[in-house]
DNA sequence: ACAATAATGATAATTGTTATCATTAAAACA
DNA sequence: TGTTTTAATGATAACAATTATCATTATTGT
């Protein structure tokens, strides 16, 4: 699965930026990759404390961050709800559906949208770099 | 451009609800009608403590939201950024364009994209209710 | 080992939104 | 028209997520 591959890619990314590599960090990656999809910094903060008493919200909310910087993590914003974070690396660009009453969030691909996506964007002087979740009420809701 | 007709339906649905008209609803919708696309509440505000001395903040908030039950207005919801509103009444579906650099922001439209969404989500037995913006960098940015 | 300085962790500040609540004022009715 | 009912208002407090601050700790290069 590439864990690690991951951790050298944030290794060298943090080093060449002149930045250091510390225990923390590496238990923030790791403990990021082995969680599951759409994390909430809470979630990972709470799953860490156990591995890594006394690590602060604050570090793991800015090496969220720089894992997102690196282009090994992603972040997922819906509305004013807390972000969330998936992993990049290893996995291909998909969007997302996500029930606006049940809170179903999964992720969907199409490759005629993609397109037509982007050469709407180009046809209006933008250069693609991101586009959001698809809202909706789901009929598999809870 | 039918600022009349919107003006009833909102009052009517106001009746219908059980709620009451208010000199500051009715100022408030006539405010938003005229005023640019894409407001923040604080836009609205600002512009309305000129004409609605003592309007207060919350109460251009509440009616906002209102005005967005009531099927005339939209929220536009980007990242973590101010909530925007826009017009509905008397404009079709369309989706944004919106610069991450220097926040240009316009309105696309495209069938194919709508029809492909929509199919989308049925297959993965979502109902669609809406989708949200896309982000790039404009090459016409500031 | 030492010096330089980035990172950390605790907490405060910030920001946009929403809730609270005493007061005001619509709407219905006598 | 006056009275009653109760929704709306406006000021402000509460809230929640994110980000900034800053003294202390720890990493990296010498």
């Amino acid at each position: 699965m590439g864990k690690a591959e991951a951790k050298d890619i944030f290794s060298d990314y943090v080093r060449e930026k002149g930045l250091r590599n510390t225990r923390q960090r590496e238990a923030i990656l790791e403990t990021f990759l082995s969680s599951g999809k759409h994390i909430t910094v809470e979630d990972l903060y709470n799953s860490l404390r156990r591995k890594t008493p006394g690590i602060g919200y604050a570090t793991v909310h800015r090496n969220l961050k720089l894992l997102c910087e690196s282009g090994l993590a992603n972040e997922i914003k819906v509305g004013t709800d807390k972000a969330r974070f998936e992993i990049k690396y290893g996995h291909e660009h998909h969007d997302h559906l996500i029930c606006i009453r049940c809170g179903r969030f999964i992720e969907v691909k199409d490759e005629r949208i993609e397109r037509l996506q982007d050469k709407l964007a180009e046809a209006n002087d933008f250069v693609p770099v991101r586009h959001n979740k698809c809202f909706g009420r789901s009929r598999k809701g809870a």
